[in-house]
Order: C-alpha cells, then sequence, then structure tokens
RNA sequence: GGCCCGUUGGUCAAUCGGUUAAGACGCCUCCCUUUCACGGAGGAAUGAGGGGUUCGAUUCCCCUACGGGCUACCA
C-alpha cells in the first residue's frame, strides 16, 4: 500500500518564453500526478535577479493554461508549501547554508571574479581547459579553509562579499538511479565545489531546488537531461542535510533537438526554419519583439500537448492520438525515451491536423471564429456551423480556415486566373455568358440541379465539363482548393456568383 | 581536454535472445475525386563499426567511432 502521496513540481525560470522542452518537462510532471493521484506543484525559481523578466511568471501560468495542464499549487494559487517563488524564501536558504558550514560541509569563499579568473589562467593546461574550483584548488585559494578564524571574523565584519561553496568530499561514488537511465555513477573527485550561495544572498539552483524540493515534499523530479552532470551535488546536499530518505527519485528526460544539424533545440532555430519554439506568443518587454507561439500558429491545445507527449514517449501500442486523459491513463516513466529526439515540425502540424478532424463543429467554431475576425472576416454563427465540416478535413492549422473559408464570405480579391488564361478561348466565354443569363433567375439553392444543369449545358456547347468547372472554382474560390463547387454555389447565392464570375470574364477578355 | 548521457529507415519509433525488423510523419505510385483535401491500396527507405557471450544477437558485455549535455556567483 503506498502510503506518500505522489508530489511533483514544474519548476521555470522566469527568464522568458516557454520553449517546448520546458511544456514537455511541465506535461510529464502533469500525466505522472494525474495518473498517481499526485499533486502538481508549480514553483517559480526566480533566483537570478539579473536574467528576471517581468511578466514571464504570468505567462508561464497562462501557458500551462491554455495546454490544460494547470498546477494544483503555485504562486498564484492557494496551497501549504509555499511561498511558491524562491525569491520569497531567502531566508531559509541561508539557513542551509549555516548549517552546512557550522557541518563543515560547507565554507565561506572571498575570492573575486579576477581571483577566479586568474585561478583559471594558472591551473589551466592543455589536458584540463578548464579548471574547476575543487579539492585540488581549494586549499590555494581565498576562503574559510584557508583562513584563520581571526582572519575569516576580520572578513566577514568588514562585509566583504563571499559565496558559500559546497565541500565536495573526496574518493567517494555517488550513485544515482535514475527511473529513465537507471544507474549513473559520479566520483566526487570529478565533481567541483559548487557555490550554493551567491554574493547577493541568493541561492543557486543547487541548493535552492534541494531545499524546496524537501520543503514541499517533493517525490518525484522530472527535469532536462542536461542537469545530469550536477546530479551529485544534488545528492550529496541531499545527505549533507540529513535528508537523504526523503530524496525524490529523479527522471532526467532526453533533450528535444534541433530537426536539423545537432543540438538542444533553441528559439534561433525556429527563427531560422520558421516553426515557432515556444507555447504562445511571448513579447520581449525590453525589445518589444515577438516571438511566435504554437497557439497563435494555430495548434489546437489538444494536438499540442499530445505531439509533446508523443516526443520521446509512446505507449507501445502503436497509437498515437491521445486525449490527456488517456495519456495520463497510459503515462509510464519506463517507456519515456532515453535519447533525445529531433523536433518534426511536418509531424506537428500532422498532429494537428488529426485534431482538427477528430474535433467536433462545436469545439472549432469558437476558435474557427476568432481566427477569421482576427483576418477581419465576420462570419454568422449559423454559416460557420455549415462551413465548418465542409472544409475542417483540408486545415493543418485553425489559420488555414482562412484560406478555407474567406470566400464564403467575400469575393476572391485576386483570383488566380493565369491558371486558366493559357487554356482560355471565346468558345468558352460564350459558355460562361449563356450560363450566366440562364441562371440569373434561378434559386441557388439546389447544387445537384445546379451541377447537372452545368454539365447538359457543356454537353450541348460541346465542351469538356472539367474545361470549365475548375474556371468556375477559380473565378468563385480564387483558387484550386475548397469543396465541391456547386455546394459552395449553393451557400453564396446566385447574386455573388453572377458578380464573381462576371468581373472574371471581364478581367479575361 | 575531463565527466556524464546516448546511437534501429530522412524524422518519431516497436522489439524486452529466435520476427519476412511493427506502426506513424514525410516522399513516390495507383484508386476514389472533372479542384484541393479526406479516405483506400501499394512502394522505396533502418539495426554506426569491430570484438566477444550464446546453438542463435538489433536485443547482453567490451572497445572504437559518432552525436549530445555539463564543465558560471544561469537555470
Amino acid at each position: 500500500m503506498e502510503t506518500t502521496s505522489v508530489r511533483v513540481r514544474f519548476a521555470p525560470s522566469p527568464t522568458g518564453g516557454l520553449h517546448l522542452g520546458g511544456v514537455r518537462t511541465a506535461l510529464f510532471n502533469y500525466l505522472f500526478a494525474r495518473k498517481h493521484n499526485g499533486s502538481f506543484v508549480l514553483r517559480i525559481e526566480d533566483t537570478d535577479q539579473t536574467r528576471f523578466v517581468p511578466g514571464a511568471e504570468q505567462y508561464i501560468i497562462d501557458c500551462l493554461k491554455w495546454c490544460n495542464i494547470a498546477p494544483d499549487e503555485g504562486p498564484h494559487l492557494d496551497g501549504h508549501f509555499g511561498p511558491y517563488r524562491q525569491s520569497e524564501r531567502k531566508a531559509t536558504y541561508r539557513q542551509y547554508a549555516e548549517q552546512l558550514i557550522t557541518q563543515g560541509n560547507a565554507y565561506y569563499a572571498f575570492d573575486t571574479p579576477e581571483e577566479l579568473e586568474n585561478m583559471r589562467n594558472r591551473f589551466r593546461t592543455e589536458a584540463n581547459p578548464s579548471p574547476q574550483y575543487d579539492a585540488r584548488v581549494r586549499m590555494e585559494m581565498k576562503n574559510s579553509l584557508t583562513m584563520t578564524a581571526e582572519e575569516l571574523h576580520q572578513e566577514l565584519e568588514k562585509k566583504t562579499p563571499y559565496v558559500v561553496r559546497i565541500k565536495m568530499p573526496a574518493g567517494r561514488e555517488i550513485l544515482l538511479n535514475d527511473m529513465i537511465r537507471g544507474e549513473v555513477r559520479f566520483q566526487t573527485d570529478q565533481v567541483d565545489d559548487k557555490v550554493l550561495l551567491k554574493a547577493d544572498g541568493m541561492p543557486t539552483y543547487h541548493l535552492a531546488v534541494v531545499a524546496d524540493d524537501y520543503a514541499m515534499q517533493i517525490t518525484h523530479a522530472f527535469r532536462g537531461e542536461e542537469w545530469l552532470p550536477s546530479a551529485p551535488v544534488h545528492v550529496m546536499l541531499w545527505e549533507y542535510l540529513g535528508w537523504k530518505e526523503k530524496m525524490p527519485e529523479w527522471a532526467h528526460l532526453p533533450l528535444i533537438l534541433k530537426p536539423d544539424g545537432q543540438g538542444k533545440l533553441s528559439k534561433r532555430d525556429g527563427d531560422r526554419l520558421g516553426f515557432p519554439v515556444f507555447a504562445m506568443d511571448w513579447q520581449d518587454p525590453k525589445s518589444g519583439d515577438i516571438a511566435k507561439g504554437f497557439r497563435e500558429m494555430g495548434f489546437l491545445p489538444e494536438a499540442f500537448v499530445n505531439m509533446l507527449a508523443m516526443l520521446g514517449w509512446n505507449d507501445g501500442s502503436g497509437e498515437e492520438i491521445f486525449t490527456l486523459e488517456e495519456l495520463a491513463e497510459r503515462f509510464s516513466i519506463e517507456r519515456i525515451q532515453k535519447a533525445g529526439a529531433k523536433f518534426d515540425f511536418e509531424k506537428a502540424k500532422w498532429f494537428n491536423q488529426e485534431w482538427i478532424k477528430k474535433s467536433s463543429v462545436a469545439t472549432l467554431q469558437p476558435l474557427v471564429r476568432t481566427t477569421l475576425q482576427a483576418n477581419g472576416i465576420e462570419a454568422a454563427e449559423e454559416m460557420l456551423g455549415t462551413i465548418i465540416p465542409m472544409v475542417k478535413d483540408r486545415c493543418q492549422l485553425l489559420n488555414d480556415f482562412v484560406q478555407q473559408s474567406a470566400y464564403f464570405f467575400q469575393d476572391p480579391a485576386k483570383p488566380e486566373l493565369e491558371l486558366i488564361k493559357p487554356k482560355w478561348d471565346s468558345n468558352k466565354t460564350a459558355f460562361f455568358e449563356g450560363w450566366l443569363e440562364k441562371t440569373e433567375a434561378t434559386y441557388a439553392d439546389n447544387a445537384a440541379a445546379l451541377e447537372a444543369e452545368f454539365k447538359e449545358m457543356a454537353s450541348a456547347a460541346q465542351l469538356k465539363v472539367g474545361e470549365l468547372q475548375l474556371p468556375l472554382r477559380i473565378m468563385l474560390v480564387g483558387g484550386k482548393f475548397g469543396p465541391p463547387v456547386f455546394e459552395i454555389i449553393s451557400l453564396i447565392g446566385m447574386e455573388a456568383t453572377q458578380r464573381r464570375v462576371k468581373t472574371a470574364l471581364s478581367e479575361l477578355a
């Protein structure tokens, strides 16, 4: 019987837009929490004051909400483990840092940035291009390990800026049991004395993540694979602080990679290759630049989340389209991929298309209305309800509804007449003039009858129906797309039809 | 350089020692359709290399190669 309830957390830094990888980490947290009836906590890791961006926290909350993976606890919600912003928990970190110093597991370091730079230059060799602040060098630096009690007291009195560093033990092997990767071993001699408390009194990630995971009783910690190398520091901290039995189980998620080349997917790649990397539009408050989001690109949240879940995880069944509920049911850490996955925007669009096909008119209608409005098209609800089922199989993105339904509401601005000009002749002009005359008084609500009449006239004029029907479509719709022409006529009515054909005819003359 | 992680078609991937090595995206062909899609039927395309272990390795082990991550008073 499980006695402790599952508690997981998503802990982003409010430094900008919410990246694909971030949303996936949040999603896996959410799915795991739902599956085990646990709690999903949002914790804001705003310990770097230099990178803090106003508005980013609310933006993150909004993104999670759009994705339907809202947390149970967080800075904007109630919860018994707050505050949920690390900047508001400053006092506890200092307390733990001092405890570690007292225990002899951490120490004050007064080295200036210049002195650190000098150290790196001094110890840099070809075999060791980036020397670390570790057991080999710490006794040569300016810290409480190399100072007398009197010297230390003086520096502290003088308010000399200092950081607190962890003192990594010598000659130990740290074994981490990762839920995705299994046993991972580290030698403590290879790990440097990471800074725990910065000169400004803020903790670094290393101290904060341990203190908060403990305080918030996190049972399972998901994070990106880029954190694996610093995991031994965190394990040591759990041990030094005496909480080893409470340490969460770790799951280091594989990275989402660039579609081409190699490396982590970055915002630049999206710009370069023409797809978004953020969940929603993000406007940088300083530059005012807007980075495109999947939402604004025309993705359904269900599709976005579905696509993300399948990037690095699958349930083994071969099925790919799942609702959030189905994902939560089937989710299992054991089936998370170990290797990074290259992001494929084509496949992402396919997921969205599947979701558009799968979605009901009722769920699509408000989204389509908003999309059309954003493009200056005011659509009557009744008309929308008729059109959506006709065109939704032709849309990959919500924005495709603009092209696929604009002609129901307005005459095409620039019909692609070039497509028919080469084969155009006076016989066709004559045919259409005759057809216009004949259909002027027609009540156009019967697509089948219209089609039959059109074909009849074509054969009477000894013209191929196909060579007339395509021009008609282009005159009415603007291009080679859309549902059957005569169904379109039956919706836009004979008046609009006549007008569009006449306009086209005069341009073809 | 060091440490850590990884490696099945172009991409996402199944397989948990014995298979004709699934499926999906994309691509190509055909059918349906006098548009575009949807749908249907096919096709091309994969175990990085080398050693072991084993009756038998894509699967287990080792080495190499390659890719990635980390190596900040950023997360």
